[in-house]
DNA sequence: ATGTTTTGATACCCAGTGGTACGAAAACTT
DNA sequence: AAGTTTTCGTACCACTGGGTATCAAAACAT
């Protein structure tokens, strides 16, 4: 059994319910390996999930932050990180880093330094963008870009977390749209 | 040992982390109450968790109600709900209600139906107070009511989830209003 | 083919979970 | 004051959590 396999089940159980509900027992039973085998690789739960994280990270999440280094206009970028979060198949019991930053008490050191490393890089990736809108002059606001660029991975993370509940992919996308609607093009 | 004082300690405890993270063993611990006796007037954990958000419902949610229902004009509204999102020291490391409902699954039945219960009530009382003003012609929009009612409830439940990550209540406060802003006068 | 090293799985350890049996103490009744 | 009933607390149960010791089997090197 592939490392790499382990991972892609480890994903998948984490993503479906929470990975503060799936128990390293249970992994190693959906992936049909033994817990020795499971703690050789990964050396401890916090490996596990770490690597985890990892493995969605360049998998899943990649793709949010290339919507943002193609360096759209602003109204066709908000449209496709709304279609990303609202329509991608992949989030469709939503996403693993809101979900593990949501418990974040809950994870062990490593994991929980990553989460923190993301949501930096994926902060700073927002505010990047916008601050590249604003420079181009295609978006102007009274405030401060941070605050902005924080308050649309928020708006997101919610959009992802309700898809987590099985709402309607209309609704979540209807507020959604609300939300990001006080980001206006200039 | 009063079932209050017990409801208390429990309140406490299950805001101060999360209501999946106190055992049941901690509760009667910090109590000061053996295990027996909180099984007695509580008959299990699910009617425990039950009791201690009616508890929560009626000290501290009926305060946001009563927002609602003073009927006050649409501005002045928002601002007291922010406010008190924001700044009620009850409210500083989050919101029972809110995270109960993010951990519903991992709830007793009595208790997460009592959550959905809440739930749909706030929701209304959103609806009826957004509708009340319509009709007055205080505030009209192109979104349906209970779409707009939703959102608003979301918006103030990341803001409360925030408040428990011990984030910066000015920050908390201008992500908010952010939000809050699409909702708008006429 | 033989000796070595890595991989596998069974079976176990300990701490903590929700929940309870049962005897002791207290409270109330009469 | 005696007897009954209710309360209390210790000590326990079954189970699951993360993590490991041990030993057989397979892979590899020589």
């Amino acid at each position: 059994m592939s490392e790499d396999a382990v991972l892609e089940t480890a994903v998948s159980a984490y993503q479906r319910t929470d990975p503060a509900d799936v128990s390293v027992n249970a992994i190693c039973q959906m992936a049909g390996i033994s817990k020795p085998s499971l703690y050789r690789a990964f050396g401890n739960e916090d490996g596990l999930t770490l690597a985890a994280l990892d493995h969605y990270a360049q998998k899943v999440l990649s793709d949010l932050f290339a919507i943002l280094q193609s360096n759209q206009a602003l109204s066709p970028t908000l449209d496709a990180l709304m279609d990303f979060s609202v329509e991608d198949t992949r989030l469709e019991t939503g996403c693993l880093f809101y979900k593990m930053r949501a418990g974040k008490h809950r994870l062990g050191p490593k994991t929980r330094a990553r989460v923190d490393e993301i949501d930096r890089a994926a902060v700073e990736a927002f505010a990047a963008y916008l601050e590249e809108q604003k420079q181009a002059g295609a978006w102007d606001s009274d405030q401060p870009t941070p605050l902005v660029a924080r308050y649309l991975m928020e708006q997101i993370g919610l959009a992802l977390t309700q898809r987590a509940t099985q709402e309607s992919p209309a609704q979540i996308r209807a507020a959604l749209a609300l939300a990001l609607s006080v980001i206006k093009t200039t």
